[in-house]
RNA sequence: GACCCCUUCGUCUAUCGGUUAGGACACCUGGUUUUCAUCCAGGAAAGAGGAGUUCGAUUCUCCUAGGGGUCGCCA
């Protein structure tokens, strides 16, 4: 692919999502296919209400926890306002904007009718543009831009094919605000010109916005970029994916011990799969070299938590991620104090459970087990005489073992069933349930080497027949 | 409502006019197992509907239906 610049051009008005974090993605394994080519951060700030730094800094740590790297510090729109305005006197000097002071009350109205078909036209604004008092004013006005009512606009979108617009479609939108700042459709098409982007990959929300920025592109006689609108990511309802479907901040997930492997993998595949491949299993360098944006999907997908906790878990076994698990204790207010504890305890009981959680979070229930002190199993119940007959002698067997050893363990434990004749199920499962408060899970001689010879016994004598 | 986009198993997808429509997750069954799981093997499961074009359509065209996006002095 040819050397590109590109960008990733969030505002900080909430935390990283994951449907923003897939368009970074995307824009960064489009730029790492080629050494030369840029990705530049810029944060776009300019609605000066809503933006704050805490956004900013939850976005930039997101995408570094992700491994999405970009070239350069990152861009802070509103630095650049100067440049905007500069941009919209000269489309006002160009007689390619006019300045309007319609009021509120008749935008609204004039919305209206054409909202509902009364009006044909979208030109929101009829009376100011000849208005040569209006136009003659110092303040106190917003700057609209002109768009041509006849003629139309064809698109050659990357993922969307050609898309066609009457520009009848397009309304007059603001350029410069009435308190004098720049709005968005300006200053992206400002600073992407500036920054030198020729390729622009963002959501497909954003499609309509190209048939509007573009003008602004002629207008200046500036190059237009090449543009790759991608699908948006929708919840299990089939609606945008937003807080009511999950955790859907990365932070959030980070928190809740998703892997950035499982994340990535997760979403990429996302109206793409890689060619000639059984399993989906795709780490980033991989992905990077046989991805190609154009054979991404048109049609948006369902976000799926079941697959995401399939490539967490797939991950989070991989011994080489083990690392990856002992960041999270330390990082998570209950683990921290089991894994300052007992280390080694913890990453015992993590490796006899890994294969049965999707994230690192669950492991918190399952060292409480093995990490209180007051350990108590949650009903006294008496098990069938068969246990009974065996239990004394089993304790003993247990008190006697001198290297506590998993193959001893093992085979002392073989050894008592073969000698007394009994089926696993009947010593076994009671046992289990003594050490750990349920019939199911690890294997007992897993639960022993866990609880070490001392706390094993403590549990095991709480028990009277 | 207007404009734009989308439509293959429940979900993510493969197929670039001729296939028993393939894979993955989830689900079900069986096997291994010291219970549960893991693991292994197998199974069920799809071209929204209707017209055309064609010797032949999931694939190309049109219509209908359904879904989504946009319609701000937000981005």
């Amino acid at each position: 692919m040819a050397e590109i610049i590109t960008r990733f051009a969030p505002s900080p008005t909430g935390n990283l999502h994951i449907g923003s974090a897939r368009t970074a993605l995307i824009n960064f394994i489009t730029k790492s296919k080629n050494i030369n080519s840029k990705l530049y951060l810029r944060i776009e700030d300019t609605d000066k209400e809503r933006s704050t730094e805490e956004f900013k800094d939850n976005i930039l740590s997101s995408l570094k926890w992700l491994c999405i790297d970009w070239d350069n510090e990152p861009q802070i729109q509103s630095q650049n306002i100067n440049r905007h305005c500069e941009i919209a006197n000269k489309l006002l000097t160009d007689n390619k904007a006019y300045k309007c002071i319609c009021s509120e009350n008749e935008l609204n109205e004039r919305r209206e009718k054409i909202n509902s078909g009364k009006i044909t036209s979208k030109k929101i604004c009829v009376s100011c543009e000849n208005n040569k008092e209006v136009q003659s004013l110092k303040k106190d006005y917003v700057i609209r831009i002109k768009i041509p009512i006849d003629g139309n606009e064809i698109l050659e979108d990357i993922i969307q094919g050609s898309v066609e617009v009457d520009n009848s479609e397009i309304d007059d939108y603001v350029l410069i605000r009435k308190n004098g700042t720049p709005t968005y459709m300006l200053s992206v098409v400002v600073d992407d010109h500036d920054l030198g982007v020729n390729f622009i990959i963002r959501g497909d929300d954003h499609l309509n916005n190209y048939f509007r920025q573009k003008f602004i592109y002629e207008y200046m006689n500036w190059k237009v970029p090449n543009y790759a609108h991608i699908p948006l990511i929708h919840g299990e309802d089939g609606s945008k994916l937003s807080k009511r479907h999950g955790a859907v901040n990365l932070m959030d997930l980070k928190a809740q011990g998703y892997l950035p492997d499982a994340i990535i993998n997760n979403l990429i595949l996302l109206g793409w799969s890689p060619k000639n491949q059984d399993d989906e299993i795709i780490q980033l360098d991989n992905i990077i070299s046989k991805f190609d944006i154009k054979d991404l999907s048109k049609s948006a997908s369902i976000f799926s938590y079941k697959k995401l906790d399939y490539f967490n878990n797939y991950y989070l076994r991989q011994e080489k991620n083990l690392g990856l698990f002992i960041d999270y204790c330390q990082s998570n207010l209950h683990l921290q104090k089991y894994i300052m504890q007992d280390k080694e305890k913890i990453i015992r009981i993590f490796n006899t459970y890994k294969k049965d959680i999707s994230k690192y979070e669950e492991m918190i229930k399952i060292a409480e087990i093995y990490f209180n002190i007051n350990f108590e199993i949650s009903k006294n119940e008496q098990f069938q005489e068969d246990f009974n007959n065996y239990f004394n002698d089993f304790f003993k067997l247990i008190n006697k073992i001198k290297k506590w050893e998993y193959e001893i363990i093992n085979l002392e434990i073989k050894d008592f069933l073969k000698k007394n004749n009994i089926k696993f199920p009947i010593l076994g499962k009671p046992i289990r349930y003594l050490l750990t408060n349920d019939y199911n899970g690890p294997s007992i001689t897993d639960i022993f080497m866990i609880l070490g010879k001392k706390q094993s016994l403590e549990r095991l004598n709480k028990y009277k027949i």
